[in-house]
DNA sequence: ACTCGCTATTAAATCGATTTAATGGAGTGA
DNA sequence: TCACTCCATTAAATCGATTTAATAGCGAGT
């Protein structure tokens, strides 16, 4: 059954065992296996054959040490917890994960998961990846100056906000045109944008192509910024007090799905119908969108392909074939138009 | 700023760089760092001194050769993609790897996530894990087998088909009489099973349940297996076919989502109105249980908390604290009532 | 003064792979 | 036959940490 005392001794195969049953060399029996150099036909036999045998796995840990890569991607998205996690724990950053879990498979690597947590620093410390997927990093975001330091790869999902960085762009202006149009078209004329209070690109573009709408159809703007740690119970304070200050408001732009749930607490708290009285769009189409009563009308940003180009981008920063500062762009979003605003 | 030239010289800091720094051995450091002897107190600022200056962190995977361990669980789960992901890829899986994420990290361990591959083999020779969490596996679980053969620790979530195995239980048989009674409660006397075809606990448990039931209160038992790979599809045409047969169906117990998303699909075919003509309850509280039409009364089964139960649970087996056969219980689950059932 | 024990430290071995530089043998051409 | 190239293979160096075994220094006890 086997050659050395030490390989029969219940211990895993190394490559060493492969290749005294092989009767070559370590080094030919990692030729055989990378592909680093041609090994004869009979030889990689012999060795496919010792592989089979001991039912050898190679230990990827030593090769990473030599290769210096670990095959492995992180994500990692430090929007407060509050908004990416919520009761269910799912949502933009999962869904994500999920598609760019696979797409990384497909070429090897594993994909790690980074939740938001207090120390990023002592996180990132005892995770080895060998680039990163930055989920709408915003400009104080811990762990973008953490990766900085390291240089280590990394691509940023939406519109980093200084725009050195790889990423793939998710078409904010045209996802929140896209948004306006349909309110307009559904009979609002006087409605807030309620956005997060830390400095997002996201956040900014969405507030231009607002006010641009505002200044083009006579509406006064009004943009209310909401902390994020605050999460739901900010948004529904802010719809209150705006309604409080501004009876006529009859439709609410709230791209965060989590402002909006937030925002729908606050309308049912008033007694406002939706979408009656206020009609309500948000941006991400996930569990909160689709579970609130009545459900809210929102936008497939199509993130399984997003989460596939970044993947694929990454990829290539890491080997260096992409600049640290390419950029795809996602597919255009499309509307999901649900009975929040009168669909 | 720095000492020798190769330190100087761009590259990562190594342990000896730090060590150098510090005027002491490489050994020591180490020491320093994971605290595995004492080292005295000054020396011990002179290498943290050293440390930050030099920006070090150390190479995770040269410490993995050493210890034998890579710090990261891997979930896996071998659920068909047609049920386990669906359009949106989210699900049980993911809702379950967000939780287990938060709780791996707390105990310095990145979790990495394996979804469904056609070659599981290749897929877990290239995944560097210390353990596994396996999601409600099916008795020829492709997976099992592989994790097996290798040793490696598993906790399972649900009780698996051989027992012998650790694993969060679920409680699947109070979960299926907290439906069936809620079924009962809210008018259905005569309702199907629609379980899938391949051998899960969850599913004999479901099952016998649900036979149990229905001898007690007269009602004839219809058990319809539904081939997972269908998807959809299959419970869809399932549910048509029982309606043609028995036109006195009033409810439909369905625990996977994924088919109980067909069922509603096949009912809205026929005409059928739910909840008026037709009850329909599944188990897993999910992004299609919510976002269907009329949504669907489903259970909390605590998932957030479940993770966390399994991640302890595999952490104490990999450290050889726990039996590899140990259980813990998952808390009772309880009911969510919606449209589907009246409620 | 001498031994014993204890602590903090170090030099060297080790983990398991990849990669480099060296080697031997076969084939080619003059 | 000799020189030269080409090829598959190997021995040894290497990656960066941890761990073992050895050591120096010091204080206490007799």
């Amino acid at each position: 059954m086997n050659t050395s005392d030490k390989a029969a001794s219940g211990r895993r195969a190394t490559i060493s065992d492969v290749a005294r049953q092989a009767g070559v060399s370590p080094g030919t029996v990692s030729n055989a296996m990378t592909g680093a150099r041609r090994v004869d036909e009979h030889t990689r036999a012999r060795i496919d054959a010792a592989i089979a045998q001991l039912n050898y796995v190679p230990n990827l840990s030593a090769r990473s040490v030599r290769t210096g890569r670990v095959n492995s991607i992180a994500v990692l998205s430090s929007m407060p917890s509050a908004v990416s996690a919520g009761t269910s724990r799912l949502g933009f950053m999962m869904e994500i994960a999920a598609s760019a879990a696979i797409a990384a498979i497909e070429h090897n690597m594993a994909l790690v998961l980074v939740p938001p947590l207090p120390d990023p620093e002592a996180t990132l410390r005892n995770i080895p990846f060998d680039g990163a997927l930055l989920i709408e990093p915003a400009r104080d975001d811990p762990f973008l100056d953490l990766l900085r330091r390291r240089s280590t790869p990394v691509v940023a999902i939406g519109t980093p906000p200084d725009s050195t960085m790889a990423h793939v762009d998710l078409n904010y202006g045209a996802t929140t045109e896209l948004l306006i149009r349909h309110l307009h078209d559904s009979g609002a004329r006087c409605f807030p944008l309620i956005i997060g209070a830390s400095d997002r690109a996201s956040y900014a573009v969405t507030e231009q192509a607002y006010r641009a709408h505002a200044t083009q159809q006579g509406m006064r703007p009004q943009v209310i910024r909401v902390p994020e740690h605050r999460g739901e119970g900010g948004a529904r304070d802010a719809i209150c007090q705006a309604l409080h200050e501004n009876p006529g408001i009859d439709g609410v732009l709230v791209p965060v799905d989590a402002l909006a749930t937030g925002v729908m607490q606050g309308l049912r708290d008033l007694g406002r119908s939706v979408p009656g009285d206020v009609r309500v769009v948000t941006r991400y189409d996930g569990l909160r969108a689709r579970s609130e009563v009545p459900a809210l009308t929102a936008v497939d940003l199509h993130l399984d392909v997003v989460a596939g180009q970044a993947i694929s981008l990454l990829l290539r920063v890491v080997a260096g074939t992409a600049g640290a500062d390419e950029v795809v762009h996602a597919p255009p979003p499309a509307l999901v138009t649900r009975p929040s605003s009168g669909g």
